[in-house]
DNA sequence: TATACGTGGTT
DNA sequence: TAACCAAGTAT
């Protein structure tokens, strides 16, 4: 018998609702942001999880997780740490402007709130970096509002359970009302959890494990042996392929050429080596001789970067020169680093591998 | 509504 | 391997 969340009793629904938070106290996960059992919830900590876990696996976050909360165990400390410092700390965490937003909402709150979290998705969702996903989520699981996220896992758990045609994004919106009609006023919070771990790992993007799904006998997808088609999705864009020159300029003592990137856009706020625009047109070696930060002599390294954004692909060719004392003319807003003191730099991970291949092909010759 | 915004794991 | 995918938000 398929659920039709629209027309069903508030008994039916109910007891659909039921059957899957049974399931979740049968399958529950120990994550370290969730409470255990007896502890009470921490809205600093699920709210810091759910910035980290926008769209980005439990895997990657977990370390990250705790290597915050070890450093900055209240938002009252997060809030008075340095921007650079949470940068730092977020590294190769990627999406660089929610660890903007992450620093800006705990001083929100620490001024504004008086270092507690708001209960209300309303005032929650006026938060930096908190949409409405994230605002559903923190009111369902840290303050026990009947309030439903809609993420992905849920997305697709709806789409397929009321065999949802529309495709996304507008898929996502349809997929709330029905969730909100399933969610219940006790427990919202494990409902919303437990329907994102029935996305997760059994209503999966592919081959879904429908066997162990407490809602096989409602769903809809299913019944119509179409699971793995939900949700429609529309065509993908091919990524663009970008070139780009980047300059590994050393000085004599070792200390390199940094960049701050500016505050918005792309790697927002993060440590850079200067570079290039990076463009779809390949550059020459006589641009990029133009394009260096310093007149100096330059060699181009064997190899090349490869890295994927979300919307295109880069190659980077990396150039590396080597300059005595104290030009008198460079920089814009570069300036020298210690070689020691990279590390302690907020670089991303295609900077990163810049820096691994510039120093793995130091004192080659360059072709 | 459409696009910009990272990275790592899976298939 | 290239494509796909992940607990979305801001503009």
């Amino acid at each position: 018998m398929t659920a039709s969340l629209l027309t069903d009793s508030l008994r039916k629904r109910a007891a659909l609702a039921g059957r899957l938070l049974a399931w979740y106290d049968r399958n529950r996960r120990d994550l370290p942001w969730r409470a255990g059992p007896g502890e009470s919830v921490d809205p600093y900590r699920v709210w810091l999880s759910e910035i980290m876990l926008q769209q980005t696996t439990v895997a990657t976050v977990t370390s990250y997780f705790a290597d915050f909360t070890n450093r900055w165990p209240t938002v009252e400390a997060l809030a008075s740490a340095e921007l650079d410092a949470v940068l730092h700390a977020w590294q190769g965490l990627g999406y660089y402007a929610r660890a903007r937003n992450l620093h800006a909402c705990a001083k929100r709150v620490t001024t504004q709130f008086g270092g507690r979290f708001p209960a209300s998705e309303a005032e929650l969702a006026t938060l930096p970096g908190v949409g409405p996903y994230t605002a559903a989520a923190i009111a369902a699981i840290a303050f026990g509002q009947a309030a439903t996220p809609v993420d992905g896992n849920i997305a697709r758990v709806m789409a397929r359970l009321c065999a949802i045609e529309i495709p996304l994004p507008a898929a996502r919106s349809e997929a709330g009302r029905l969730a909100a009609r399933l969610t219940p006023k006790e427990r919202p919070g494990d409902f919303a959890q437990a329907m994102m771990d029935l996305g997760a790992t059994v209503c999966t993007p592919r081959r879904p494990a429908c066997a162990l799904c407490p809602w096989i006998d409602a769903c809809n997808a299913r019944s119509l042996g179409r699971a793995e088609e939900f949700p429609r999705r529309p065509a993908k864009r091919a990524r663009p392929l970008r070139h780009g020159v980047i300059f590994w300029t050393e000085r004599t003592d070792g200390s390199v050429l940094v960049q701050r990137r500016p505050e918005s856009g792309l790697l927002g706020g993060m440590a850079e080596f200067p570079s290039t625009d990076w463009r779809e047109e390949p550059w020459t070696d006589a641009e990029a001789r133009r394009a260096a930060p310093v007149a100096i002599r330059w060699r181009r390294l064997p190899g090349t970067i490869e890295h994927g954004f979300t919307h295109f692909r880069l190659e980077l060719t990396v150039w590396s020169g080597r300059i005595d004392s104290h030009p008198a003319a460079i920089l814009g807003n570069a300036r020298w680093c210690e070689a020691g003191a990279l590390s302690g730099l907020a670089l991303p991970t295609l900077m990163r591998k810049v820096a691994r291949h510039a120093m793995e092909h130091s004192g080659e010759t360059g072709t």
